[in-house]
DNA sequence: CCGTGCATGTAATTCGTTACATGATTCC
DNA sequence: GGAATCATGTAACGAATTACATGCACGG
């Protein structure tokens, strides 16, 4: 009997009900219109996505005929759904994720103040850090061993990706001097 | 009649194909142990994948029997496979891209040296630095705009792809001065 | 009465994932 | 003889994409 796991949209979509309970256009409309456009705000995504969190019990839906439109239905999250949420973002980021899915690890970091508290957040960060300071290392090493065999637009491509994590890491750095300060 | 397509990791395959000719598993290990580790090096993806680019007419496989081991399968592009694969890195950045699938741009870029020469990694970069030049101010509006009423963590997970976009940026500007220089 | 915006959904297809299966060779 | 490495593949499943379908209401 496994964990059934629900992709990285439908924890983005706990994410967002967690504050705003929302009908699935609404959600839609969030995606589209906000830099979390890397998930895709159509139809065949959305709604299945909500269904298979109904069928796991995570969300519920109100319907409400109030405004003359089409019915619409309203999610919110169950205890269950809370939990399912909680659970996620409780994951401290693995080398893996650091490496290969960064989108994933924002957007857990974005919806972590809220969810879990401040504390959470620079556990988090501390964690980042550490996987980031042994990671981009190695990314050098790689490239300075690689570099003198590669046509120059390859080894710019590469040191492109090598710039996005020593950002990353900077980034990491600043965010846990702004939590400090807020204390 | 509409003109079939290959995911990115059939381009990943063509490009490395291009100036190696390789066997399945050789490419899984280059896709395993080479920063390009976010593609899937397992076999479910990658025989399917060249099975799909063989019957599209775009590689052929040559049988190795000489080296003692099983017999396996060395694959080349053939000329209607360089063609797709010109006609892929041929294609501008577009906004789109830009925002929300820049790791094909990365790849793009990194075979475009070898396979369409340096006037056509200048143009790319060229384009790709109008693109970024229209977006990130729009980024910085939103933040702006949004940035008060979001908790903490939300505001420095946002604050965060925005350097990404921001690094992105500035890596295109000197990449175009590296390709100044070598001139 | 027609287009636009609100609102929800399904169908066909494609692709990736995990897991499994197979077979040959070399090293210990 | 058994483990590790080379080498290729399939099967079941899950999830995303595109395209299509539906229905209500309001403004011009």
């Amino acid at each position: 009997m496994k964990k059934p796991e629900f992709g990285l949209l439908g924890y983005a979509l706990l994410g967002l009900l967690h504050d705003n309970p929302s009908s699935g256009y609404a959600l839609r409309k969030v995606v589209a219109l906000t830099p979390m456009s890397s998930f895709s705000d159509s139809p065949g995504a959305i709604y299945p996505a909500l269904r298979r969190l109904r069928k796991a019990g995570l969300i519920r839906g109100r319907l409400e005929k109030s405004s003359g439109l089409r019915r619409r239905q309203v999610f919110h999250l169950t205890p269950a759904g809370i939990r399912e949420l909680k659970q996620w973002l409780a994951l401290p980021p693995s080398r893996d994720e650091v490496m290969r899915r960064m989108d994933e690890l924002s957007l857990r970091f974005a919806f972590m103040d809220q969810v879990m508290g401040k504390n959470a957040s620079v556990q988090f960060l501390r964690a980042m850090e550490r996987e980031l300071e042994a990671y981009v290392p190695s990314l050098h090493e790689y490239l300075a061993a690689a570099k003198s065999q590669m046509p120059l637009s390859a080894r710019l491509a590469l040191e492109s990706g090598v710039r996005g994590y020593e950002t990353q890491l900077r980034w990491t750095r600043e965010a846990l001097a702004a939590y400090e300060k807020h204390k």
